[in-house]
DNA sequence: ATGGCTTGAGTGTCAAGA
């Protein structure tokens, strides 16, 4: 089974390259963020054409989450309980007995910010979320661009970003309560090249020069965690014309 | 140098991203 997640920075222009990558990937779970649509404009039926089914949660021009899978979603939750937030970054599904969680974390902007005081609020009430998902469901996955480079090893230039924004101390602190809590990093579960990343700025020839960090993840349960085999960045398309600026993540369990 | 691209809004040019 095959898990996956990928900003792609507005659905409406990347439809096509996801349409693609499904056909090629055949994950059994795909998850979305910044689709950057309203919940009418989902485009259900050239998703349903591809062979997959799909449950969203969108807004006008910001943020907006879907989960794409082969197999029927079941008990979906659109947003974290008990946590007011008009902006759409969480959905939560049951695919084959795995709870996915997709998440678009805040950007935070910059450390200091209201941004990033919201952000920490979010990470909080997202923590409190999780702890009940685990109480409920062993094979948890949380997946999504979760704007925080964990380690200095995720960023191309890491004294260039000492505690600036996705690397600040406490985003770093609520990124390592995420793995307290049990779940592993399936990135880090296996050996990987140096200086991999999930993310690199459209401008400056940055993704040429592999100037990148990596914010996208796939948090894994401990029993999932147990089951899975490989982790990878897929970096083929963020080479295509009018890219999104972030590359797919996979994981495959067993 | 707070820029550099890209998207969505909307038809000027700005907000936001990371």
């Amino acid at each position: 089974m095959k898990l996956a997640t990928w900003n792609v920075n507005s659905l409406k222009v990347r439809l096509p390259q996801v349409l693609d990558w499904l056909a090629r990937q055949q994950p059994a779970v795909l998850c979305l963020q910044e689709t950057k649509l309203e919940d009418h404009a989902f485009p259900l039926a050239e998703i349903a054409a591809a062979g997959y089914r799909a449950v969203w949660h969108g807004q006008k021009t910001y943020n907006g989450v879907a989960i794409l899978c082969r197999d029927e979603a079941v008990d979906v939750s659109r947003a974290i309980p008990n946590f007011d937030d008009p902006q759409a970054r969480l959905i939560a599904a049951t695919v084959d007995g795995v709870r996915v969680v997709c998440g678009y974390f805040p950007n935070g902007q910059a450390v200091a910010s209201d941004k990033y005081e919201y952000k920490l609020r979010w990470l909080a009430a997202l923590r409190t979320y999780l702890v009940t998902e685990m109480s409920h469901h062993d094979r948890l996955a949380l997946l999504g661009d979760f704007n925080i480079a964990p380690e200095d090893r995720d960023v191309y230039d890491p004294v260039a970003w000492r505690d600036q924004i996705l690397c600040s101390p406490k985003e770093r602190a609520a990124f390592a309560d995420l793995l307290g809590l049990g779940f592993k990093d399936a990135f880090r579960l296996f050996e990987q090249a140096e200086r991999s990343f999930s993310w690199w700025d459209y401008r400056m020839m940055a993704f040429r020069r592999n100037h990148g960090l990596r914010i996208d993840h796939i948090l894994l349960s401990p029993d999932l965690a147990s089951a899975c085999r490989t982790c990878s960045i897929d970096r083929e398309p963020r080479r295509l014309e009018r890219p999104s600026d972030h590359a797919p993540v996979v994981a495959e369990l067993c």
